[in-house]
RNA sequence: GGGCGUGUGGCCUAGCCUGGAUAAGGCACCGGCCUUCUAAGUCGGUAAUCGCGGGUUCGAAUCCCGCCACGUCCGCCA
């Protein structure tokens, strides 16, 4: 491990477990962060005081007794049941910052560790462009993506394309049975709004006339019997939708390894394969021809426990090809995330059992969210109510260039400022899905999405955009970089920050937690605020001084950039 | 009816998994700071029975039980 902080972190941990050995003490080494001023790590003894009935600030004193120091270890504290270890800083900041500029853009991740990670998320079905509920889909899936990358696991992201569900049947029927004059108005020049009218249309039809019915459930029962001429007509009737899609979730940043289409585990029979061993399962019943497995035994409840993946007519079901499709994915990957919205909890669950019924040992990680919502309450197709990412994206970006416009409006070219817009824009959409846990609902209000202050992407921003001002009136030599004239306690609170970015990494990858890295860019902007309020560079006087704080502008810089980078938000040179 | 998730100052969020040092931030509001590296910044202030009620514990926002509210699901849909 190339980090120091790690370094220092499991020379505390092994301090303290000599100094147990030594007393006899048997007890888990769980090091704390400790609050404000109270040293780096911190180590508590109250599990300790009930095993040995004492207090637990004997205990911390006793141990504190038996504690070897050694170079990372500064000074060690008993306080209020606690044991307080200082570092040494003027090591930590050497060191981190040797690391930080030997590595640069590499800086907090992690070396290769040989593992495949197969990421699915967005998974839209492709009848027309994504809209807001689920918009924290792509971005969370390719936070996730980014994290892991960092991480060093072998990353690709895939999205399961529905190329033969009844979604894309109707949109079908839609496109080769209506004419333009006959559906309703698009508000975008993109692929997928314009057909997302046949689909509204060609749904409404269904529902009136039975004999549009019969020709969609006709397209529905051929393409799931693999009928290639069919599923090659859904395929040009859906394409245009799914190149709109990619379209939107190109400009916000993500782009999707490999579109996996659902009709594959159809074509190559491997779902044929999944009912056959479904089907010699002792939880296997049948139900006039379709088959099911009760999934009461495996806990689960409602008022239908049945888990249909056969039906009585031969076809198959979407969560009976999904399984195939977690088979085929386990086999070519270590570890499975799947993104998914929280309607999928049990098709979920399905999946789950009936992967272990086949004995598959690979069970995917499922992230899900909840839905993002709009103040007046749900969103609904029929209430016409729609909000689209699309929508979102313009008006963040629109604001975005209000604000860049009331600040820079005759320094900068129009063009200059629509460029400074877009990705102030994109990246305020971004980090506001992503700052907030996914299993929490979102109300999706403007006034705080366009909130351009506090905890968002633009004050992250603009903290980049201030090290870019300096560094541009500036030059940073690593040769005439002394880190030892940095002791002011804003350049203290600022450097320790970026010594904790790898374990910020680490930390968010392995607990699945995307927004701690919204809160750790927040604070590491909010030190260099306050370092830039207190410590002048360019007007310092002191070569010495000067030349140092340079360079924790250009390390701040450096971190700030690969952190946005992991939320896929460019990090600008000015704003 | 049942499962799962959520409930923290006026509003939003972190902390909950792994119980401990004064419940941490943001928005809004009030009051300071631009002749000094872009004030999208900064400093200070007001503001919280951590949904409600029990329990476990030396100690509960955190763990357990019950209740309430909201979201979501319970289809031979996807």
């Amino acid at each position: 491990m190339k980090y120091p902080l790690y370094i220092a972190k499991r020379s505390v941990e092994s301090t303290i477990n000599n100094a147990l050995l030594k007393l006899k003490y048997n007890c888990e080494i769980k090091i704390e962060i400790p609050p404000n001023e109270l040293g780096d790590f911190a180590f508590p003894c109250f599990t300790l005081s009930s095993i040995l009935k004492k207090s637990p600030n004997d205990i911390a004193l006793e141990i504190t007794k038996q504690i070897q120091k050694d170079k990372w270890i500064k000074k060690v504290e008993a306080k209020g049941g606690y044991i307080n270890f200082y570092l040494d800083f003027e090591l930590l900041k050497k060191s981190t910052f040797e690391v930080l500029f030997d590595n640069k853009v590499e800086y907090g991740t992690f070396e290769k560790k040989n593992k495949k990670v197969i990421v699915e998320h967005t998974s839209a079905n492709p009848n027309g462009p994504l809209h807001v509920g689920r918009a924290r889909n792509p971005i969370i899936g390719d936070t996730i993506t980014r994290i892991f990358k960092a991480a060093g696991y072998n990353v690709e992201s895939q999205f399961y394309l529905d190329d033969m569900g009844k979604q894309v049947a109707i949109l079908a029927w839609g496109v080769n049975n209506l004419k333009e004059k006959d559906i309703p108005k698009y508000d975008y020049e993109k692929q997928d709004h314009k057909t997302v009218g046949y689909y509204q249309m060609a749904s409404t039809l269904m529902k009136e006339k039975s004999e549009v019915s019969e020709e969609i459930s006709k397209i529905v029962k051929l393409s799931e019997e693999g009928d290639k001429k069919i599923l090659d007509m859904v395929h040009k009737a859906y394409n245009p939708v799914l190149e709109g899609i990619k379209e939107s979730m190109k400009r916000i940043n993500i782009e999707i390894d490999s579109y996996i289409p659902e009709s594959n585990f159809v074509k190559n029979k491997s779902v044929d394969e999944v009912i056959e061993k479904l089907k010699k399962s002792d939880y296997c019943k049948d139900e006039n021809g379709a088959l099911f497995i009760d999934l009461e035994p495996f806990g689960i409840k409602g008022r239908n426990t049945k888990f249909f993946f056969l039906r009585s007519d031969g076809t198959t079901l979407y969560a009976t090809r999904d399984i195939a499709y977690h088979i085929w994915k386990a086999n070519q990957a270590d570890i499975l995330i799947n993104v998914l919205g929280e309607d999928h909890k049990l098709e979920s669950k399905q999946v789950e059992i009936a992967l272990n019924l086949l004995n598959e040992k690979k069970i995917p990680k499922v992230i899900f969210y909840s839905f993002v919502s709009l103040p007046g309450g749900k969103m609904s197709t029929r209430q016409g109510r729609v909000v689209y990412l699309d929508d979102l994206i313009k008006e963040c970006i629109s604001q975005a260039y209000t604000e860049v416009k009331k600040r820079r409006k005759g320094e900068l070219s129009e063009k200059e400022m629509k460029n400074i817009a877009e990705i102030v824009g994109i990246a305020a959409l971004r980090f506001n899905i992503i700052k907030v846990q996914p299993e929490k609902d979102i109300v999706f209000k403007w006034e705080e999405a366009l909130n351009f202050e506090g905890l968002s992407a633009p004050f992250i921003q603009y903290a980049h955009a201030r090290t870019c001002g300096i560094l541009s009136k500036t030059n940073f030599e690593n040769k005439t970089f002394n880190s030892s004239y940095l002791t002011h306690d804003s350049e203290v609170k600022l450097i320790k920050t970026i010594a904790k970015f790898p374990l910020i990494i680490d930390e968010a990858c392995e607990s699945f937690r995307p927004h701690i890295i919204t809160s750790y860019l927040f604070e590491l902007a909010s030190f260099f605020n306050q370092f830039y309020r207190d410590c002048p560079v360019i007007s310092e006087e002191n070569k010495d001084i000067r030349n140092a704080r340079i360079g924790l502008v250009e390390a701040t810089r450096t971190v700030l950039c690969n952190g946005l980078n992991l939320l896929g938000i460019t990090a600008p040179k000015e704003m």
